[in-house]
DNA sequence: CTCTTAGATTTTTTT
DNA sequence: AATCTAAGAG
């Protein structure tokens, strides 16, 4: 990511002083003069002030389609022709390397040569990194130190917790590894955690397992993704003149997702800030969907408070979606309290409605949205302007599956990441001990990979060793097998190892990188363990190895490589083919699409249970942004589904439709009817459902209709999805819309049911009604326990 | 030490 | 249901 060290940055003649004729903004002011207001023109006014008001704080509030990224760029751009600020007086932060990179290619394209070399442009993490590179030796770190991915972490808290004769099994590492995340999220370094907080581990060791984790963290000359920040924090805080050094240096400062950020992120920024306190922060409320992992939606709502005299633009204009996507994801959003409140608006026409439809279940869920795809195809829709948004990946495999039986194209982003695959990350660990012989969490890795003999005993035999000689677990096995403390057989497998680790260190320094790899790979015999191996992803992981090895010329040594690898965990991907994109709705977030389909709307699924018993309320609105954010990656239209009957994990439940659907503005909804064949040849009563699809009868959801309709019909009010007609429509074939009709109330209409009462369900059989809310019961059943369950699945019993 | 089997574990994801 | 982890047998 940061091959070349900024050349841009060491001459700073006229720090501060008008630039002279030949520096490059100049050039780049010269380049863009005729078309000064070229790249102004196109925006709209608040737009346009939020690229122009260029100096003290600015808060820009961008809702989703607004424009956001545009205004960013534009900023720059501005801020490097009118020569307020050089590429390299400018710090640019994002969250992921993708944000970064899309940034850079687009400044470029305004900007022209000018903008290349942005080297302070990159997300935290990076320029955190750059940062401590310069200063390693006044945090405690050589500068060489290595970055740990989440893996290393965890193998490292397993010693920690071993060490301390902590049980395993009470005090798993990763909760260890989440508390820690958590304080370094918050800006806490060991002796900063609160005493509470710092008890509730461990019986109290909390505190004592987080200060033995950066010890060793030290020892190996590792940080992981959390130093990466609060390292900043404490060489800032103990060193004035390096704070005020680049206090000076950031002349402005801009911030994308301003809503993501953690605290650390906060007080980073918060530091660098006070100097020229030229901060711009762009960030939209109601997308903040990282909650779970520490970002502050407080951040945002705190802006005006922490920089006084702040300027807020409001970007409102939406210039995405139609009108009724964005009055429905408007519509949705506004039932959430704690939020700075915009209002977005369209001049697009209003278009189509959002689409909501059932399924009998889960698998019959993806069939219909699969076959909807055909459809759209078939009326020369673009695939790849068709996207498919689910809650939890668990989701994506019944629509693969379907995918897969059609033959329609898919591709899955925001999958396992590239360099999070085993077969890579033992690849980098035989790269890392060789680049760094005393990287002991790669040599651990990889000790007994492929299989040689070298099993836990031996591990542990190194391990005392090495503790006891304080040296790296390689130099000690250097040493030990030069003794006969280990079994002949140990003795020589580790031998051989232990040399061609300094054949291969040798090779280093007369070979191309990538043909150093390409050697280890072989004469470690992880090749061939792969080439041997008979199951079916061996030769994708292969593929994935030549790919790998590849991937290594892009940089001039191995060093560089490893670095990249450590922050940018991801290999960037292959664009444009002609495919429908399916990923999670928070990997969705920041991209569009023509059409959207958004299944699994589901009370327990979305919102998500587990988010609702974690976070209470604030879990339920951060849930509510994730709608929002689904809804809003529609240009033209968005369909919601849900399935009556789902699996979790690999028991069938009866699920109800989400809360959020009755929270959608009516008028911009339409409910699709159930699909012909769902009420063909009815059986009244089937005794044992099938969830296998409804050709094995009137599945229960559409019997169910007859029944909702007749009980509540008195109230007026209406089953979930009953319409009226509902049969004849059915006859005439394809699905048939009912406009503005419906949405399922949960008040409203009483239940027929009461508390006590004996009721039959198709699928759990007899049961007593324990609680009623509107058309929503829980049932005490005979035999499955209590569900939720709608009162349309429930006979009187 | 390695292989097998029983058991538990199951959100969202970046760096 | 599927997958990963840890304990037990060979």
């Amino acid at each position: 990511m940061q091959k070349p060290p900024d050349a841009a940055m060491t001459p700073r003649p006229d720090d501060g002083a008008p630039r002279a004729p030949t520096s490059i903004a100049a050039r780049a002011m010269a380049g863009l003069k005729p078309a000064a207001a070229a790249y102004l023109e196109g925006l709209n006014a608040e737009q346009r002030r939020a690229v122009e008001t260029t100096d003290g704080p600015v808060l820009v509030l961008a809702g989703a389609g607004t424009g956001k990224t545009r205004v960013l760029t534009t900023r720059i751009a501005h801020l490097i022709a009118t020569a307020r600020a050089r590429p390299f007086d400018i710090l640019a932060v994002t969250f992921t390397n993708k944000a970064a990179r899309e940034m850079k290619a687009r400044i470029g394209a305004l900007v022209g040569p000018a903008g290349e070399g942005m080297p302070w442009l990159g997300t935290f993490h990076a320029i955190g990194t750059k940062i401590l590179r310069r200063h390693a030796e006044l945090v405690g770190l050589k500068s060489d130190f290595t970055i740990l991915g989440t893996d290393d972490q965890i193998r490292l808290m397993k010693q920690v917790l071993a060490d301390q004769n902590i049980d395993e099994k009470r005090w798993p590492a990763r909760a260890l590894g989440h508390a820690i995340d958590g304080w370094k999220n918050r800006g806490l370094g060991p002796e900063q955690v609160p005493p509470g907080e710092s008890g509730a581990f461990a019986f109290g060791k909390g505190g004592a397992l987080y200060t033995a984790y950066q010890a060793r963290l030290a020892t190996l000359n590792a940080v992981d993704f959390g130093d990466l920040l609060l390292l900043c924090l404490k060489l800032w805080r103990e060193n004035p003149d390096v704070l005020e050094n680049y206090q000076q240096r950031f002349r402005y400062i801009l911030v994308d997702e301003y809503q993501d950020t953690n605290v650390a992120q906060y007080l980073w920024l918060r530091l660098l800030a006070q100097g020229h306190r030229n901060v711009a922060c762009v960030g939209d409320d109601d997308q903040s969907i990282y909650g779970w992992r520490g970002a502050e939606v407080d951040n945002i709502l705190r802006f005006e408070h922490d920089f006084p005299g702040a300027a807020v633009v409001r970007l409102e204009r939406n210039y995405r979606s139609t009108g009724h996507i964005l009055a429905a994801a408007s519509g949705l959003i506004a039932k959430n309290e704690g939020r700075l409140g915009k209002t977005l608006r369209t001049e697009d026409e209003p278009g189509e409605r959002v689409t909501i439809s059932g399924a009998w279940d889960s698998e019959e869920e993806a069939r219909l949205l699969a076959e909807s795809i055909e459809s759209l195809q078939a009326k020369k829709h673009p695939l790849s302007e068709i996207a498919v948004l689910v809650r939890i990946s668990a989701q994506m495999r019944e629509i693969e599956d379907r995918f897969v039986q059609l033959g329609l194209p898919y591709r899955v982003i925001g999958g396992p990441r590239f360099y999070e695959r085993a077969e890579i990350r033992d690849a980098l660990a035989y790269l890392r001990i060789t680049a760094n012989p005393a990287d002991d969490l790669a040599f651990e890795r990889i000790i007994n990979t492929p299989k040689r003999g070298l099993g836990d005993a031996t591990l542990q035999q190194l391990h005392g060793y090495a503790r006891a000689e304080r040296i790296p677990l390689l130099l000690a096995a250097c040493r030990l097998v030069e003794t006969d403390e280990l079994k002949p057989r140990v003795r020589s497998t580790l031998r051989a190892l232990v040399e061609s680790f300094s054949r291969w260190a040798r090779a280093v320094e007369k070979m191309p990188h990538s043909e150093v790899a390409q050697t280890i790979l072989e004469e470690s015999g992880y090749t061939e363990m792969w080439q041997k191996d008979r199951s079916a992803d061996a030769a994708g992981r292969l593929e994935n190895l030549k790919e790998f090895v590849r991937s290594m010329e892009e940089f001039p040594d191995l060093a560089g490589f490893l670095e990249h690898v450590a922050l940018v965990m991801d290999a960037s991907e292959a664009e444009g083919a002609e495919r429908v994109s399916l990923m999670t709705l928070h990997a969705a977030k920041g991209l569009e699409f023509d059409t959207v389909f958004l299944p699994g709307w589901e009370d327990g699924l979305f919102p998500n249970q587990r988010a609702l018993d974690e976070s209470g309320r604030a879990g339920l609105e951060e849930e509510r942004r994730l709608a929002h954010v689904g809804l809003t990656r529609a240009r033209k239209r968005a369909k919601l589904s849900f399935a009556v009957n789902r699996r979790i994990h690999g028991l069938w439940s009866s699920t109800i439709p989400s809360r959020f659907i009755d929270e959608l503005p009516e008028a911009s909804v339409d409910v699709i009817e159930a699909p012909a064949h769902f009420s063909a040849g009815a059986s009244r009563f089937d005794r044992n459902p099938q969830p296998f699809g409804s050709s094995y009868g009137t599945p229960g959801w559409q019997r169910a209709q007859a029944n909702t309709n007749a009980s509540n019909a008195a109230g007026g009010g209406r089953g979930f999805g009953s319409a009226p007609g509902g049969r004849a429509g059915a006859r005439s074939g394809g699905p048939r819309q009912i406009e503005g009709e419906l949405i399922a109330k949960s008040t409203g209409s009483a239940s027929a049911f009461l508390g006590g009462m004996r009721v039959f369900h198709t699928k759990f059989g007899p049961g007593t009604v324990a609680g009623v809310d509107g058309n929503k019961l829980t049932v005490d059943f005979d035999k499955a326990g209590r569900k939720m369950v709608l009162d349309s699945f429930l006979q009187p019993g």
